[in-house]
DNA sequence: CGTCTATTTGAATGTACTCAAAAGCGGTGG
DNA sequence: CCACCGCTTTTGAGTACATTCAAATAGACG
């Protein structure tokens, strides 16, 4: 069954029972999205919510020269959007892109409202899942404080990589906030040592 | 009423009747901690969440060269605690030490569990806690990506007023990321221009 | 095969740090 | 009450980390 990985998402904190099941099913929106497209795109109103039932993706803030930040990668299992204006229902802020042909669930605000009222069980599962977002987004925020681009390089090669796979080094760069030359110096660097 | 503070916080996202404040309250363990004393120290398993009723916070990382990180300030109204190491309670990984003279309430971990399955309208109150924090650690990581110290300085002054008032500029530069001398320096720099 | 983009390399520059020393400020005890 | 002590803030010189710009090389894809 197609459903079967976001079933499991799900189960992995509240059960569910049959109708339930069906009532959730019922909201979501399925969509094939091929290699390189726009999920969403800064300005547009993040309508949903979205889980990903395979492939890869990126979010992304753009300023204005031009430069981008990469926010979060996501893969199979992963929920994804631009928070701040899903919550709000406001234009985006940041972009998203697939980097490989995906599959995606969409779960819009207005359903997901609902789905808080007719089965508050919900309401543990997206407060475990916030729960975890806030614990890894403060994390980066202490590694980025406190260590330098070589060690955050390295920590993002261990604790990431499936995503390592399937991403470009310039967009590693971009995640831990520096340029793809100066990520190039640190891989180089890092070969030397080998040798010595 | 003392605990006004926390039942006003508390009622911005949900409504309890009589008895269920009076539960609710009954899980608090106020407690008063003078200028500059320690709330939670690294190494310490992580037993409350934590209700500022008023004073002054400072949860900092502190790596092994003893350079400090601050990670978030929290005054009046505000909730603090080491997240992760409280939901797995687990030894803090962060210190959380007041500034001012604080009147905190404590909720343990065992209690909020207890509090979930009793009133499950705090799985809503704290799925939207969560929720903002997550919003404001990736508005920080944004931040820290895509702009200069200066210009994450400015937006520190304007965006947390109150803190500010309250915090030497050694703590500014360390939750900056930066060291207290090159912040002196932005200063003296932005007074330069008010004169050129 | 050719084109487009990613990656590497290098030189010059800028941003932020370290270390040291001086100046400012706040709290405490005599 | 004020003088001293300890900590914060400022200033400056020298240095390290990271960027910009340019150009060469390598890879990916139609």
């Amino acid at each position: 069954m197609i459903e079967n990985l976001i079933l499991k998402n799900i189960a992995k904190h509240i059960s569910l029972d049959e109708n339930e099941i069906i009532y959730f099913l019922s909201l979501l929106k399925e969509k094939k999205y091929p290699k390189k497209s726009i999920v969403l795109e800064e300005g547009e109103i993040c309508r949903s919510i979205n889980f990903v039932q395979s492939g890869t993706l990126r979010a992304f803030y753009r300023d204005s020269q031009g430069k981008e930040s990469t926010i979060m990668f996501a893969i199979a299992d992963w929920w994804i959007t631009d928070m701040s204006c899903f919550i709000n229902q406001q234009p985006a802020i940041l972009n998203i892109e697939t980097i490989e042909e995906s599959h995606i669930f969409h779960l819009q605000k207005e359903d997901l409202d609902d789905l808080y009222l007719k089965i508050p069980k919900f309401e543990r599962f997206f407060r475990i899942i916030m729960q975890n977002a806030y614990i890894r987004e403060q994390e980066r925020v202490i590694q980025n404080l406190s260590l330098s681009a070589e060690q955050r390089y390295h920590i993002f090669l261990k604790k990431y990589p499936q995503i390592v796979k399937q991403i470009t080094q310039k967009q590693i760069a971009s995640y831990l906030g520096i340029t793809p030359e100066f990520l190039s110096m640190i891989r180089a660097s890092k070969n030397k040592e080998l040798f010595s």
